[in-house]
RNA sequence: GCGCCCGUAGCUCAGCUGGACAGAGCAGCGGUCUUCUAAACCGCAGGUCGGAGGUUCGAGUCCUCCCGGGCGUGCCA
């Protein structure tokens, strides 16, 4: 529990005041504190009166008035006062914001470890082997590493997991078309990696119903004959794949070497991106899955025998209580799927990495998937009660119109290419805001103004749903958007190069919070503690955009009214030093969280 | 058909376990740069929270039904 969030403190010396109010018959009633919405009405509010007063039978009016008089809090805040039907209103001392703020003002940010550490697995990103990164990547990527990021701040330690599609008969088709043209795998690269992709998978696609329509609308033999040949062609790929992925299942040494360069060239790649994303995902999170390949069949065996699973119209299957769609481990022509290998990976999970939390940060539309897949392994005992499993369904990106975000020609479009067009617009305004700063450096604050506005975009609304990605927003660079954080970092950081003085110089400085935006600000900081708890509870990193918002609006507001440098005592511009450093920081260590770089100047 | 998710200001979104007249940001209108970066600040205007019932002292929030949109639904990943 964040020992600076002002709401903790009163929670407690409320709660206290109603045991000593109303004893047992409060039971274990909620103290019921939350921020005030007004300003008119203090700083916080209690709200516990009126479910009280239904509870012992009495007007709320008197059950405040009750509590009021049990409560001990004449250090925290002023007298109390009773609004309304029964609110209770807070007004924090002045001595109290500042007790608080030396509080949080340490290396860990008032940010305290857990007392129940857990080991967490969390699949992030899955790429897919010879296919570029494209929009529907970011979001797992870029989610999944902040509340990483957060797990590990709070002392849980995070295995990061990358479940790459490296296996199956996609690949195969690349890997035996790349092997038809007689391409030299030392020198490919992505562009033809993924070009072969496309051709080997598209080549692959036997178009049935085209014959069958054929036959059905009597087209003619011309016709037949093309569909016919396309038919052939399609199967022939497919047998060919099928044959190569044999001989990667048996091992053979040419087959594996060159699959492997497949798998290198694509990692490789999304290295670069990952890199440019600032997340912390390196090829020792690769847990693709090919890692599961050997424990499949023994598995569904294992579950058969078992009688966990069954066979129904010749597939293997679990059913799940209240589901009516089966969860098919093994298909009836024998060949497993991704839930065979997602149910394997699991029990790695569990058993080889011992972890009790299993967090998967995928596309919404697989909620089924992992509602069954979850209901699966607890029905097997895979997992068993001690193991948590949670599914952070995150929706999709739609483009201007309202539909999933693709290229006019109804492609995806590549992740490297929106990165690029965010940064290059992100130079175009350094360019015009900022035109002192040299070449190179206006290169980096571009990078980390276009990256860091997608990233914010990304994560600073409910995970869980869609949302509408437009470049002129997210890259206006005002409102909610990474670039105004950025920017009111950077404005600190502009003092402190200005002031002739040294950290040391105000680290202990008095704090003096006698303008209304200086205590704004520091309300303000106060919610890091409890931002970061809830992001982890809540697994949203919007809770922690939201926290980093208005802490920059707080401070922007201050900075406007309340001079730093030119303030009118010596002691006053000590103390606005000392909270300009600590905003800073909050902001670094917030943004840091997000993965968010930050920069000094812009 | 069944299941899941969503519907809050012109647009994009917040709204924590139900709590005081529903909050931001864009866009609009009006102010503020000889003074720490105006990528900013200050102010104005803008909503029957999809609709109808219900539970409650109190509902954007909980329950039921309806309307509208998205997604998923036995052998793709």
């Amino acid at each position: 529990m964040a020992s600076v969030d002002p709401a903790n403190l009163l929670r407690q010396r409320v709660r206290d005041a109603i045991v000593a109010a109303f004893g047992d018959a409060a039971g274990d009633a909620d103290a019921l504190i939350a921020p005030s919405r007004n300003p008119q009405f203090g700083d916080f509010q209690c709200n516990a009166a009126m479910p009280l007063a239904k509870k012992l039978g009495k007007p709320p009016r008197d059950i405040a008035g009750s509590i009021v008089e049990h409560l001990d809090i004449t250090d925290l805040t002023d007298e109390p006062t009773i609004a309304g039907p029964g609110f209770i209103n807070f007004t924090l001392k002045t001595m109290c914001l500042t007790k608080l703020l030396c509080r949080l003002d340490t290396s860990d940010l008032g940010i305290e470890k857990t007392d129940a550490p857990r080991r967490v697995v969390m699949d992030l990103s899955s790429v897919n082997v010879a296919k570029q990164m494209h929009v529907g990547h970011i979001r797992s990527t870029v989610i999944g590493d902040s509340l990483s990021n957060v797990l590990e701040r709070l002392g849980h330690t995070v295995i990061r997991q990358n479940h790459l599609g490296d296996w199956g008969v996609p690949i195969c088709m690349t890997l035996s078309a790349l092997h038809d043209a007689n391409v030299d795998l030392d020198s490919l690269d992505m562009e033809m990696l993924s070009d072969a992709y496309r051709r080997a998978t598209s080549d692959g696609k036997p178009d049935y119903k085209g014959l069958q329509a054929v036959h059905d609308f009597e087209l003619g033999p011309k016709t037949e004959a093309e569909l016919q040949a396309q038919v052939d062609g399609a199967e022939q790929v497919i047998a060919k794949a099928k044959s190569a992925l044999l001989k990667l299942q048996t091992g053979d040494a040419q087959t594996v070497r060159d699959w492997r360069k497949l798998i290198d060239v694509t990692m490789v790649e999304c290295g670069r991106i990952y890199e440019r994303l600032h997340v912390n995902i390196t090829r020792e999170h690769d847990a693709g899955e090919s890692t599961y390949r050997d424990k499949l069949a023994p598995l569904v065996d294992r579950l058969l025998d078992a009688g966990l699973a069954q066979v129904s119209q010749g597939a293997v299957i679990i059913w799940i209580d209240d589901v009516e769609e089966p969860f098919i481990l093994r298909k009836s022509d024998g060949g497993f799927l991704y839930a065979t290998t997602d149910l394997a990976a699991i029990e790695y999970r569990v058993g080889e990495l011992a972890c009790d939390q299993l967090i998967y940060v995928v596309d919404a539309r697989q909620r089924l998937h992992f509602r069954l897949l979850f209901a699966a392994a607890r029905k097997v005992g895979i997992i068993g009660d001690a193991v948590e499993t949670v599914h952070v369904p995150f929706g999709s990106i739609l483009g201007p119109d309202g539909t999933p975000l693709k290229t006019r020609s109804g492609e995806n479009i590549r992740l490297t290419d929106l990165l690029d067009e965010a940064v290059s617009r992100a130079a175009d305004v350094v360019a015009r805001k900022n035109p002192d700063l040299s070449d190179d450096e206006r290169r980096q604050v571009a990078e980390a103004v276009g990256i860091g506005a997608i990233k914010y975009a990304d994560l600073a609304q409910d995970v869980a749903k869609d949302y509408v990605f437009t470049f002129d927003r997210m890259l206006a660079f005002e409102g909610d958007t990474g670039p105004y954080l950025l920017n009111a970092y950077v404005r600190i950081q502009s003092i402190f190069r200005k002031a002739d003085v040294t950290s040391a110089d105000f680290t202990d400085a008095e704090l003096l919070l006698d303008q209304p935006q200086e205590r704004a600000l520091a309300l303000a900081m106060l919610q890091y503690p409890s931002a970061v708890e809830s992001t982890a509870a809540k697994l949203q990193p919007h809770h922690l955009c939201q926290f980093a918002y208005s802490l920059a609006t707080a401070f922007a507001s201050f900075y406007e009214h309340c001079p730093v440098l030119r303030a009118e005592t010596d002691d006053i511009k000590r103390s606005r030093l000392r909270l300009c450093d600590l905003t800073s920081r909050l902001l670094a260590d917030a943004l840091g969280l997000l993965g968010i770089r930050t920069i000094d100047r812009m």
